[in-house]
DNA sequence: TTAAGATAATTCAACATCAAAGGATTTAGT
DNA sequence: ACTAAATCCTTTGATGTTGAATTATCTTAA
């Protein structure tokens, strides 16, 4: 569905392929969130845990940054995650600012089952494109992120 | 930063993918949230009287299903962009369930002069694209949104 | 050692968002 | 006409999100 504006052809170009790119994204963020494969966790909370998962215990800071959240966003879903026991703080020894935080066995466990179900998914979602496509997709997307702003 | 899930390569490519594809609309969204070319309106507020703009008054269930949010936060954005004198719901002659919501001569006269400038700002964000690159990309995304949810 | 500055986490206010439930209205089936 | 189902909007309650202010802690330099 192009925009209607009229301008010269580089900014409607633009502009048509900035709208598809964030409707794109909402469609497949919706379809994901509801596909159930989330484990009724919200996206930011799947995110963290999922990191956790990968990456190990993470400080509150560390993890914000990964999921490009705001620190005081972040202790209210390690709030949240620690209340569904899912992870737990861990004081730093050598600096009693940071709280480190880690699964739990059983956010490990929930983590361990989620998450293929979640790969499944998505690689279906994905499965529209060939692969070749796909990482023709990631590349174009590497540039568009890569400017600093 | 690739996911460190190992499963078949198909599932790395694809969650790979879908990882970037998240990180550089995030990363271009927070841009141009920043650039102040959306008048102070919050994304989803900017969409809606983008909408509006380019398609003329819609209900707002039409509106919610275009901008992919709830009814019930169709309310709420409709509420606020009616409160900053943007919008103006009109009751359907035909059925008194539906209001329609269209732009206030305010409204048309302030997407006119945002709209110029956000167009102006996209560009200059996609042009580290070649016009191929971009029309590779479009074409990409209509796949990926194109299944049916 | 101490003062100044930097960093980590928390708290708070304001708004965004959704899911679920409810009320009003229309449409379809009998 | 009457009922049932569907549709549209709103309300409510819980969570997410940011940005600014606060507290606690660490680091650096004089």
């Amino acid at each position: 569905m192009p925009t209607h504006y009229v301008g010269d052809p580089t900014e409607v170009l633009a502009l048509d392929t900035w709208i598809k790119l964030n409707r794109s994204v909402e469609s497949l963020v919706s379809r994901v969130n509801q596909s159930g494969t989330m484990g009724g966790l919200t996206p930011t909370q799947f995110a963290v845990v999922e990191a956790l998962y990968h990456l190990g215990p993470l400080s509150q800071c560390q993890l914000a940054a990964r999921v490009f959240k705001s620190s005081g966003n972040m202790t209210l879903v390690v709030d949240n995650l620690e209340k569904l026991g899912l992870v737990s703080r861990q004081p730093d020894a050598n600096d009693r600012r940071v709280s480190f935080v880690g699964l739990t066995p059983l956010g490990k466990q929930t983590v361990s089952i989620i998450f293929p179900q979640h790969a499944a998914f998505v690689t279906e979602l994905f499965s529209v494109l060939t692969q070749d496509e796909q990482r023709t997709l990631g590349e174009i997307l590497r540039k568009l992120g890569k400017q600093e702003g």
